[in-house]
DNA sequence: GCCGAGGACTTGAAGCGTCAAGCATTGGGA
DNA sequence: TCCCAATGCTTGACGCTTCAAGTCCTCGGC
């Protein structure tokens, strides 16, 4: 028992990085929803798939890429494919997995999004770091990630 | 035009700094439901209340501490009131004004809860960083929540 | 070949958060 | 004194995420 409280240092940091997980995707959903109609991890989806050399990925590597369960990129991908910013169908070499593809409109939309949004990330977080802070902040991210996702799955 | 792009550095601290937004928050919900029934947000909730000399305070001033909505704080009152672990009634002194106050089920709930809680943010985040990451990430976190509210009301 | 196990994804219901109104109280001006 | 704007909070509807089954497909043992 008598767990090991967290110091004064420490405390301060937890406040901030709470602050910052809740306050952070708020601001640019916000941003993304206003200026292009997408969720921030409508849009990163969008984004995975328009990074692969064929705009095409098996949805369990999308849900990977995007950081979210397979159910929760399963209803994304439906309300996508109703818009008609992506395709599904499975995968002919096995037919048990299932292959999204982005469409053309697809590819306009998140095209047209990435600017504003690459704007807004570079306002709210990386104009107010120096080159130092950026790489520590991307080893202490490393370092949380590496933690969380250990945790999940052993 | 042409907006800035992320250079190699920004993009790996922020593909990072978005995966910690999702994972993290989705571990410690799971935590704290697993072994407390309660949110995470339900858990600042009452923990700030709890750390106010008479467990209370006007429901705005509590929002602003827990980083939420007016709104959300409200349908989360709710239930913690129908749960019994929290009260409200008007300011006496000031009928537009709401007082929350934790009952003492809701503190035994909140203490209950706090060991574990604790325990898994140290081996979720601290365990993996340095006292100088520690501070870096208290600076770095600071930063950016100025920033986002700086821009929420100007 | 068939049957069962296991993996990949989908679906439906329930819960939480957000948005836009709405209600209540106070304070100030006509 | 009465009204009206401003403030603080609440409510209801809608949308998204999660959780728990459920479906479909493939592969290995029999």
């Amino acid at each position: 028992m008598d767990p090991q409280w967290l110091d004064d240092q420490e405390q301060a940091a937890w406040r901030r990085l709470v602050g910052v997980m809740t306050a952070l995707p708020a601001a640019l959903d916000s941003q993304l929803q206003r200026e292009s109609g997408l969720t921030h991890f409508e849009y990163w989806v969008l984004s995975a798939l328009s990074e692969t050399p064929d705009r095409t990925l098996r949805m369990g590597c999308l849900a990977g890429m995007a950081n979210g369960s397979l159910s929760r990129l399963s209803h994304v991908a439906g309300r996508l494919e109703r818009r008609g910013l992506l395709e599904r169908r499975p995968d002919p070499a096995d037919g048990r997995f299932t292959l999204a593809t982005l469409t053309g409109t697809g590819w306009e939309v998140v095209a047209a999004a990435a600017p504003g949004h690459v704007r807004a990330v570079r306002r709210l977080v990386f104009d107010a770091l120096t080159p130092e802070q950026t790489t520590l902040l991307a080893e202490v991210g490393d370092r949380v990630l590496r933690t969380v996702e250990a945790e999940r799955s052993p």
